[in-house]
DNA sequence: CTGATGACTATAG
DNA sequence: CCTATAGCCATCA
């Protein structure tokens, strides 16, 4: 199988991949239900290393206040804004309001599929 | 192994 | 709101 940090990966993408659209999260917050305390970069650095064709809605991560990640301008940046807004979410200012888009899980949705966070049981 | 890097974050001024 | 600073930790050269 994987070593461990492949499956961290996977862990942090399929944290990911349950923010539902409409909605975003911040890169601590993945971390966090990943089952990774203090691993806000590294949930950067696992989406620096997403292959193309992937299908990890990366563009609903944010920094803990609701900014884009990216230098305003760049082409990530727009990009980013615009999937946002394609599904509803506003930016303004490069800025996300989290407290009406931030997303939370509830505990249903947490127990939905073995989550990390409950890997002790 | 060592040091630099970065799609982070909290805090202070 | 902004910048500066200090923690943080996997990756990379």
């Amino acid at each position: 199988m994987a070593g461990a940090q492949a499956e961290r990966y996977q862990r942090i993408f399929s944290t990911i991949r349950d923010v539902p659209a409409g909605c975003v999260a911040s890169y601590g917050q993945i971390a966090e239900i990943a089952g990774i305390p203090r691993g806000a970069r590294q949930v950067g650095t696992a989406l620096r290393s997403l292959p193309q064709g992937h299908d990890v809605p990366w563009h609903r991560i944010l920094h803990s206040a609701g900014t884009i990640a990216f230098p305003q301008g760049s082409r990530a940046f727009r990009e980013q804004k615009k999937r946002l807004e394609a599904e509803g979410v506003p930016v303004l200012a490069g800025r996300v309001d989290m407290r009406k888009y931030r997303w939370q899980p509830d505990l249903d949705e947490l127990l939905w599929k073995p989550g990390p966070a409950w890997d002790e049981r």
